[in-house]
DNA sequence: TTGTATGCGTTATCAA
DNA sequence: TTGATAACGCATACAA
């Protein structure tokens, strides 16, 4: 059958324990032994059993944390959904999950959650403050033994060992695509969600490269709304009434349904509107043809992914391949839903 | 800690092996301790164990066998990439995978599979040709123990005892969706694959639904490719050159690529092309310009489902909730690559 | 009809 | 530094 630690200690001839302790690095072999015991496990093709792992684990009553910038914010409840997904999984191992939320990007209130419970924890799923406090945490984290995994927004040059959350980029440049099929002479509104927000820029330039490829669609405008609604209806009916030629809207981040609202009090329901992720509001919009494309980051799956690459790290001992696990940016229409 | 067979056998003061016999029915038991074990195990929450029960499995020796109609045909190769990433995990379990692969389709072929190792699997997983031999054929496995999930297409009315794949009739739509945004005037050509294959009439009752829902966009012409390149070049050569008029063409199915090429000797690149899939000459298309979205059916991860629901069935012991599991229509263009 | 013992592969603990 | 053994939860052959 296949070759277990069993199989290695008989043929090296020594004990199973001393296999164990080989092979996964915990000391007090003499450098002969553990030379031998490798070349062995080595040459027979060694390959952990995770069913075995995972029972034994049980006894190890691991504990993961995670945090999420999700109070008042529909599109983290399905990142929530999708980590929850994975909750009754993570028990059957002995695993034990625990959630906080939080609203909007306070530095202080998230180390304060970060510091809760970092003493109880083997592992950290987190939508991180990209600033040097937390980064500062985490590589602690870090260093303390705990995995630290970033989920849709990352922390650059961190101890993270590894992100899970679209290409930013690549979403701007999608959202031109799609703009330049529906109108290759499109005149664009851009409504910005924040200028400080590293994702939000990210989309915006790739959106730009896309656009200036060929000339015929042109940026007109261009406004922050800090992802607040009223600012957004406030900005976009100023913008249409002052620039009426303006036929297609981009909306890089939140204050969606404010655009919407702006366009339907205006009867503007010619101009095109492309979005991104598909919260209750813009599905609705979706429907009533305010909104023609909306691009999802899909949400589910994110957190889906980042709870099994926990899993891999916790009780397999796998770190992924890459340290960047890129989940599609999906282009959805009125006929998805 | 978590409810085992121990522990239910110790409050019910049972044996674990009686427990066993009453949770998996196998039979002689006393219609009271049956009862009392039943009523215990309920009362207390009891969820078996993967990892143990994973474990326990190793001992049975397990074989999926799989038929997938894949000969000359990219789209089914991701599809066994799905199926192929599963096969190392399944190895850990003690699952051996068979793969068959066949060209077109043959009834007797896939039947003759089917026959040359039912003795010795225990799950099927089969690109079905819908016909009432394979119904048959199905169902008898059924009967004999062995369960079978059909994939990318269905076969109603069987006992297979799961679907995964697309929505062939919501595929349609979104196709038809798109079309209506790029152009609501559109005038269509329809690149039919076979009237015989039930998916593909699906697609196109989606898509005339979708396009007569408003006036604007209509249907010119259509015709049948068989999934034939050489056909689907001169028959498309054939339609454009007499009604010069059309400046849309929807590909239902195979015959990309014949399309591509016909557009491409006319010059006729103002004309716009939606398909499915994302076989390597359909990127190029798109690439080039040619094609300006592809409705991928996501086949690795059909592949992946596939293996996924298998697995639960054989290991867990558990069907999925839901019979059909539907892999999301998902629309690409350029940018997406 | 019921109970007991053993093994699946890994890991922790205790003894040597 | 090493070895022996028990435990994780489930399944089953065999004994009672």
């Amino acid at each position: 059958m296949s070759v277990t630690i069993k199989k290695i200690a008989e043929v090296s001839g020594v004990s199973r324990g001393t296999v164990d302790r080989v092979l996964n690095n915990r000391g007090k072999v003499s450098p002969r032994t553990e030379q031998k015991v490798k070349e062995c496990a080595k040459r027979l093709g060694y390959k952990p059993n995770l069913a075995g792992k995972a029972l034994a684990a049980k006894k190890k009553n691991y504990v993961i944390g995670i945090i999420i910038s999700s109070e008042g914010n529909p599109f983290f409840n399905d990142v929530i959904k999708g980590i929850e997904s994975f909750i009754e999984t993570y028990e059957q191992y002995g695993i034990k999950v625990i959630i906080k939320t939080m609203k909007g990007y306070n530095i202080e209130t998230q180390l304060n959650l970060i510091e809760s419970f970092e003493n109880e924890i083997s592992g950290l799923i987190i939508t991180p403050i990209d600033t040097e406090t937390i980064r500062e945490k985490i590589n602690y984290l870090k260093d303390s033994g705990i995995g630290v995994i970033t989920l849709n927004t990352d922390i650059k040059n961190s101890k993270r060992f590894a992100y899970v959350g679209t290409d930013y980029y690549k979403g701007g440049q999608i959202a031109g695509g799609i703009i330049k099929l529906i109108n290759p002479l499109a005149l664009i509104g851009i409504v910005q969600g924040s200028n400080k927000i590293y994702g939000h820029n990210q989309r915006i330039l790739g959106f730009k490269e896309e656009i200036e490829k060929n000339t015929g669609a042109t940026i007109k405008e261009i406004f922050e709304t800090d992802d607040d609604d009223i600012t957004s209806y406030e900005k976009t009916l100023k913008m249409l009434k002052s620039n009426n030629f303006i036929d297609t809207i981009f909306i890089v981040a939140g204050g969606v349904y404010g655009v919407c609202r702006a366009i339907m009090k205006l009867n503007r329901k010619n101009i095109q509107v492309v979005c991104f992720d598909e919260v209750p509001t813009t599905i609705d919009m979706l429907k009533n043809d305010i909104i023609k494309v909306t691009i999802s980051q899909q949400p589910i799956l994110q957190g889906k992914k980042a709870m099994e690459i926990m899993f891999d790290y916790l009780v397999k001992g796998e770190k992924p391949q890459n340290e960047c696990y890129i989940i599609e940016n999906q282009i959805k229409i009125k006929q998805n839903f």
